[in-house]
RNA sequence: UGGGGUGUCGCCAAGCGGUAAGGCACAAGGUUUUGAUCCUUGCAUGCGCAGGUUCGAAUCCUGCCACCCCAGCCA
């Protein structure tokens, strides 16, 4: 992907701008802070490409830093695998860090805020305060405990460390202003309490800092310049800039904030994601059905297709709603130069030539990419019994079907020409067996006294191998379930996956699940990493092939 | 009805006072033993609306309208 590809955005040219101005001494550094209590999904990989981008192109570093301030909904296992993602996008990190490492310096910051009177320790009900912050339109007014002495609250929260409080006994407010039109700036509440034993710092603490608190602090101590976050933080601005200025701090990142990705026909919150996975809606969180960079990657998108998309897509601070047919295009151009060419049946049904002699096999060789001759070629097994897909027979259809009809020929790729005589079906009127004749004299030379129109992939019946392949389709029915009106369970696919027992030429035994493959005019496919095996062959199929066949169909 | 944002082609998105980039999608042709790829062409007298300033406005000003975010001891 050449940087002059790349389209400029407004956060790019801030930062182009500072580094020309000198600001920082010229350097940029990022964070990418994510919560570990889920997996990262393609909107993370937007703010990732973002931020990890930024800090490539202008020489820079980027922190992963795990916002880790809230241990009931945290859990280890989750850093692992986002540490993965992101390194499988191709980015790395300077270092990683986690809020938690700088809770003992938030905790002295603290009480630095409440030796200069900015801080008190209010002991009101959670249900008192919703009260007393008033509305968006009415004032809050100030809790009875707002003008404790310096000394009280320092004892205060010194016992909420020590432990001497239960959960919600107490908390630690800042003292701005219960009249601020803004109601992040209502002195927002910087430590609770919660006895729970933390992933990272064990039970060595039972008070814990909030976002707005850690947030701008933790970016302040690792001397990040430029942080971005998503435009729900637009408003909370007012409260980090406060709170670094306040404490002085000799480094004052700058927060700018963008919109966050919206794709068509899947959920984006981790919240929902979550529910998806727990309640065994999806097979885990990297479900390839999911939008996560798991599920992608399981579903054979490639590195380079995501952050491709997420170049394409652009940095604004608008809503947006990108068409999946976007991503779709992604994955599609970064494989068809790459992915090697191999047959595939999907749903098959057995020709049988007649005319073509018992037990003769013929080796075919073909080449693996139709304009890339550097990628070579394979032999495939051309024999008198095959397979081909039920879509490319028809016992009749009009002039634009372009297939195997009964009376008429076609053209099996790579090989011969063959005309269909008779149809054979099961009891359910189900068509099982085309019986066929070839002409000996097309292989590699078309027929000189008549056209033969289409062409149509296959297996020989006897070399391949069965596969299982798994068809995927958008988990969700309708384009934004987000902004619904109905419970988005409602608006699950049942058949975003779909099974077929299938058949792929015999070159794919050897396949590895890094691959991925080209099935002639099918789409593009990899092995499923997780449940495929040598003697039971699984593929997942990324994504179809453009389908011009299909909207004429449509239109008829 | 408080505060903060956003409105440029069906979708994404450049543009920042000099006369509407690009990508996706779509449409029409050409090449093709993948109805794929590739190539060519088309696709906003118009930039939420209405006024105004200017020789000239998507860009500046004024007033409307629509949509999004904020009232967690979540992030």
């Amino acid at each position: 992907m050449p940087e002059e590809n790349y389209p400029s955005n407004f956060i790019r040219n801030i930062i182009r701008q500072d580094v020309a101005d000198g600001k920082n001494a010229g350097q940029v550094v990022t964070r990418f802070p994510p919560e570990p209590n889920g997996f990262l999904h393609i909107g993370h990989a937007k703010a990732i490409c973002l931020s990890f981008g930024m800090a490539e192109e202008f020489a820079g570093n980027t922190y992963l830093r795990f916002d880790d301030t809230n241990p009931i909904k945290e859990d280890a296992e989750f850093m692992h695998a986002i540490q993965r993602d992101i390194a499988w996008l191709g980015f790395e990190w300077l270092e990683i860090r986690h809020a938690s490492d700088y809770f003992e310096q938030l905790y002295q910051f603290a009480e630095q805020f409440i030796e200069q009177g900015k801080a008190y320790v209010d002991s009101c009900s959670a249900d008192e305060m919703r009260t007393n912050r008033g509305t968006l339109t009415k004032p809050g007014i100030d809790s009875p405990y707002r003008n404790r002495s310096v000394d009280e609250n320092l004892t205060l929260f010194r016992q909420m460390r020590a432990g001497e409080f239960a959960d919600g006994e107490h908390i630690l407010r800042l003292k701005i202003d219960m009249a601020a039109a803004n109601i992040n700036m209502r002195d927002p509440a910087i430590y609770r309490i919660r006895h729970v034993t933390h992933h990272q710092t064990g039970d060595a603490w039972c008070i814990y800092p909030l976002y707005d608190y850690t947030h701008c602090i933790s970016d302040a101590l690792e001397g990040i310049t430029h942080s971005l976050c998503d435009l729900s933080f637009e408003a909370h601005r007012p409260l980090y800039d406060w709170i670094l200025d306040e404490l002085k701090m000799s480094c004052h990142p700058q927060q700018i904030e963008f919109s966050r990705l919206n794709l068509q026909f899947t959920v984006m919150s981790k919240r929902k994601l979550k529910q998806l996975v727990e309640e065994n809606l999806v097979d885990g969180w990297d479900d390839p059905r999911l939008p996560t960079i798991a599920g992608l990657r399981r579903k054979g998108y490639t590195p380079d297709s995501i952050r491709d998309f997420c170049r394409r897509i652009g940095v604004t601070k608008s809503d947006n709603n990108v068409e999946l047919a976007s991503l779709e295009s992604c994955i599609r151009d970064a494989l068809g130069d790459t992915a090697p060419r191999v047959m595939g049946v999907l749903d098959p049904i057995k020709i049988i030539i007649d005319n073509y002699p018992q037990g003769q096999v013929e080796m075919l060789d073909v080449a693996n990419h139709p304009k890339n001759e550097a990628m070579g070629k394979r032999a495939i097994h051309f024999t008198r019994e095959l397979y081909i897909d039920r879509e490319d027979f028809r016992e009749s259809a009009n002039r634009k079907y372009k297939r195997l009809v009964a009376g008429g020929e076609v053209r099996l790729r790579y090989g011969y020409v063959i005309r269909a005589n008779e149809v054979i079906k099961d009891a359910d009127d189900n068509i099982v067996t085309v019986h066929c004749t070839y002409d000996d004299a097309t292989l590699g030379k078309n027929p000189v006294d008549r056209k033969v129109k289409g062409v149509i992939h296959w297996v020989s019946a006897d070399y391949a191998h069965a596969a299982e392949i798994r068809l995927y389709q958008p988990l969700f029915k309708v384009d934004f379930p987000d902004t619904a009106e109905e419970d988005y369970h409602e608006l699950i696919n049942s058949d975003a996956l779909t099974i077929k027992q299938g058949f792929v030429e015999h070159s794919l035994s050897t396949a590895s699940s890094e691959d991925r493959f080209q099935f002639e005019r099918e789409g593009y496919f990899c092995l499923d990493s997780k449940d495929s095996s040598p003697d039971a062959l699984v593929f997942n199929r990324i994504v179809g092939l453009r389908d011009t066949w299909a909207k004429i169909e449509k239109k008829a």
